[in-house]
RNA sequence: CAGGUCAACCGGGUGAUCGCUCCUCUGCCUGUUCAGAGGGGAGGAAAGUCCGCACUCCACAGGGCGCGGUGCUGGCUAACGGCCAGGCGGGGUAACCCGAUGGCAAGUGCAACAGAGAGGUGUAUUGCCCCAUGCCGACGUUGGCAUGGGGUGAGGGUGAAACGGCGGUGUAAGAGACCACCGGCGCGGGCAGUGAUGUUCGCGGCCAGGCAAACCCCACCGGGAGCAAGGCCAAGCAGGUACAUUGGGGCGGCCCGUCCCGCAAAAAGUACCGGGUGUGCUGCUUGACUCCAUCCGGCAACGGGUGGAGCAGAUAGAUGAUCGCCCCUUCUUCGGAAGGACAGAAUGCGGCUUACAGGUGGCCUGGAUA
RNA sequence: UGGGGAGUCGCCAAGUGGAAAGGCAUCGGACUUUGGAUCCGACAUUCGAAGGUUCGAAUCCUUCCUCCCCAG
């Protein structure tokens, strides 16, 4: 993922706390709200509790490959944070990919659906 | 083959497709953000942050006191609390391993409970011995018991620890009271060694206990802070306080010493406090570097020379995902299935410590076979 | 990344080399018709863990684990 396709401010992960949407999933949480770019921002959380660096490390790029994937499909001109829960250490990519689409259509994100 | 020990060794391989980041080159629609090509892209511990350096700022990094650290000897190193070699002590049949291993005959302090006594010229519970008195037994010039006085520290007992050991002389009983030997100590000397130390001779006095990871003494080392150090550029806000001679401030403990500013309205200046913007660029990775081959010096750690090869730089933080084949392990209904440790660079480097599936090698001991 | 601090019963905690105080909570009993309050009693052999120093360690030393705070 490209670097401009990244949150990288702390003020835009603040920004989404306050005023983000928010979608729970028992492994996954969404949050998101307008940016007012014509691009897509996103950013991913994994806490210190899911385990070491190496395991972070994984369930981070397992979801930013699942973001990759999915990204073409999804309505533009939103910043969009993923938090991983618990239980998403050592699941397989296509466990994580289920899921993101999912909260996608949860919470009207999807492109098809908002055409 | 089994058990042990050491660490100098490895830490899955390969291919395809889709991605990320950095560098170089080329193109033009000149982009902090495009396109194409080529190349680089996690570890032995990258970890814990326990030490040591480099580097940066504090003017310089000076002296004394204080504080902190280290602690057998010699060497290596940029330096170290690291490494190598050696001494001493301890463990093991051995290979080998472990040791904060200077000083308690400088001073001060500590030792609960138990015990008579726990550190000085100190102690007497039981015991042993002598004397006196009384009673009893015997009548063999002697015995027992009780009380009192005295001698004694060998035996018993307490304790983690009780003031050398063994044998003799001696004595009423005993005692380094005395003697020989042994252990240990002090002083002086010889020999071996750079030294720690070992060994040996003479003299002395008979023993001077334990704890310094207790204060402390001695020797050596250390100025403080840390890349969120520090520097540059944008954008932006809100200022306030102190400063007049014996002044203010810095060198983050204090003093000396030294440096900077100021020496008379205000302004400016210096310092401090407060407010505010922003992680945009730099520092930022090629250096006491790593590996291989070879030569020289050294027991070794290591040092020096020559030749060759290699070396990531992210910044909400890249180094990834999926599939196939091979390798290893476990399970198996023999079709196959599941799994492959510990763990992720954040200024760089040298160590230490801790975690770790599986495999490789050297050495020691025991057994078996030839 | 760097700097600093703390772990003692279920909770709050004292103890800084000689047998781990105290309070709250919990459990049992007494009092009461019952409950509350009150009174009495019980409750740490692993002081975060492992080694070491010492005769003796929660305390001193070393290493490790967990948690908290500060610096843009």
């Amino acid at each position: 993922m490209q670097r401009r396709f990244r949150l990288r401010h702390p003020a835009d992960f603040a920004h989404l706390r306050r005023d983000g949407r928010t979608y729970r999933h028992r492994l996954l949480v969404v949050s998101y709200a307008p940016n007012g770019l014509s691009y897509n921002r996103y950013g991913f959380i994994t806490v210190k509790r899911l385990g070491n660096a190496v395991t972070r490390n994984r369930v981070r790029r397992l979801l930013r490959e699942a973001v990759r994937l999915l990204h073409p499909r999804l309505r533009a001109g939103y910043d969009v944070v993923f938090i991983a829960r618990d239980g998403l250490v050592g699941q397989p990519l296509g466990v994580v990919q289920r899921i993101l689409n999912e909260l996608a259509v949860q919470a009207g994100l999807n492109e098809s659906e908002a055409a």
